[in-house]
DNA sequence: GCATATACGACTTTTTTGATCGTATTTATA
DNA sequence: TATAAATACGATCAAAAAAGTCGTATATGC
């Protein structure tokens, strides 16, 4: 949850830029998230760059950086370790694993790796927000090869 | 490391197929996985029908089914619950999320779940078996926008 | 009958996640 | 300058999930 809601609450910023700061109570209820966890998510966005702060009256927290600059996969990676399905195909979270030099499953992993990493790192708060929601049909139809569930 | 682990397990088996049962202190000591935790999941296995055993001395496990024929996405599925990397754009694991009607980012994650399924829906154990092992290379190779981590 | 397997529920431990609380500090404004 | 409203931040807690262990029952081949 820990990254979704840091997610949502960027956005929200991301739709509020340049309009003034916005008090995490009103994040929290936009968002649906629980108001004492924010505090703590929009600190370590701020701690990371992305967000500043305004106390006392009227304050509340903007974006730090145009919502060009800010990239999704810049915040998963901080917030969950890395992209990666699997530690032993990470970068920035790469742990060794016994079994590399014959596993042969690793390459379906890598090859996930690389396409969300493709997607992630080109995907900046601005150009997905920019995009509409997703309908709903549109998650209920799969195109894999048995048409199975997901 | 369930999923993982059963991966490990039944790549061994399809190494092995049609030349008799291997004994789970064989596949705990191959594959580096706890023995009396292995037990655990290749029992799953078997109750999701893809291997099958024989006790007593000369036992052990095999497969149940063709390598052609148990796909990767199949697996993962039964052990992670889903392949999606978030609930609510999964189908077998959808879970209601209140933001689903003007979430902007869901579509990221929608977009991830369809490589990830068209990809390991597509794997069988046979197809995979028969590819190469991972070079490091190929792990550091990033070809993400910024050549940053992953 | 014995050695060697799997079968399987109960249990324990560890880690992760999600969340709460108390209190200090800063700021605008009346 | 008092006060109300906001962030700052460490301490702590609880629940859930994940990882792993144990004891013992049962089946099989020789
Ligand atoms: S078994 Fe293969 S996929 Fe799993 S962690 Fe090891 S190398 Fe990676
Ligand atoms: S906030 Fe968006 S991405 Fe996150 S769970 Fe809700 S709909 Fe899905």
């Amino acid at each position: 949850m820990r990254t979704d809601y840091a997610l949502r609450a960027l956005f929200t910023l991301v739709e509020a830029y340049g309009r003034g700061p916005i008090p995490i109570r009103e994040l929290a209820r936009r968002n649906d998230v629980p108001k004492r966890f924010l505090e703590h998510i929009m600190l370590d966005l701020k701690n990371l760059g992305w967000v500043d702060s305004l106390p006392g009256k009227a304050g509340g927290y903007f974006l730090a950086r145009q919502p060009t600059e800010i990239m999704m996969g810049e915040v998963v990676r901080c917030f969950d370790g890395y992209l990666a399905p699997i530690a032993c195909v990470s970068v920035t979270g790469y742990k060794r694993c016994t079994q590399e030099s014959f596993c042969r499953f690793r390459r379906v992993f890598l090859d996930i790796r690389n396409h969300v990493t493709r997607v992630m790192d080109r995907a900046s708060l601005a150009t997905v927000f920019a995009g509409a929601p997703v309908r709903d049909s549109e998650v209920a139809n799969v195109d894999c090869i048995d048409g199975g569930g997901i």
